[in-house]
DNA sequence: CAGAATCCAACGGGATACTG
DNA sequence: CAGTATCCCGTTGGATTCTG
């Protein structure tokens, strides 16, 4: 068997993949981690982070928000009504995954690059 | 407007938004974070993939493999015909995303430690 | 074994209109 | 302004079958 040798990485292996998938359950929505990196930089309304992540419904927004609220991720604070206005902000917890998301802008910065790169 | 005083980190921001956009465009898929962290681990046949991620199905590990291999992130090697087998492996470039699987894996592990701690 | 093909149900998500 | 509700269509993805 080709795993004889090496089943102390394969364990460790399926760890990775429990953990990163429970990862996903809650940020793996298509939107999340943008939002995520977006209210780390700074709390922001609704229609501010509508702006600031291009191609996100209304709708679509409403969901995410709502599904980060319920893991505790960000906060959701009414300013205002007549006109209502809502402040969404990052948590302390979700300010955890500041780690994850410039890593990924990271590699996202690079990997632009290697494309540019190889078009010229 | 509140945001005179933060239009570099608003540029910064919307900077990450790119980023974070151009790599969702790469790895957004529900398992390709899961697939490339499993192959980073060592190559593996298609069959054995599909065993270590619990849940994917044969078409949808396809799929996402095509993707992956579209974009350079791993290989396919074909081992043997009668019965065919073929093994998929991480590429140099795809290996620099081990830093993001493990990033996001380490956090994956420390939430589930809050979680359970809090059941408790 | 690896994967393509087919069928079909479920979900995602856009556009629009409406409400407090 | 910040959503909710409704309609509706396109894609996703599961189950199954088939093939080199």
């Amino acid at each position: 068997m080709r795993n004889q040798l090496t089943i102390g990485k394969d364990t460790e292996c399926k760890k990775s993949l429990k953990a990163i998938h429970d990862v996903m359950y809650i940020i793996g929505g298509k939107w999340k981690i943008a939002i995520i990196a977006c209210l780390c930089y700074q709390p922001m309304r609704f229609s501010e982070i509508l702006k600031e992540i291009e191609g996100i419904s209304g709708k679509v927004l409403s969901k995410e928000l709502k599904d980060l609220e319920m893991n505790q991720l960000v906060t959701r604070t009414v300013l205002d009504k007549q006109p209502i206005t809502v402040e969404y902000a990052i948590t302390e917890y979700g300010h955890t995954l500041k780690n994850v998301t410039s890593v990924i802008a990271n590699w996202g910065i690079k990997h632009r690059q290697r494309i540019m790169s190889k078009v010229l």
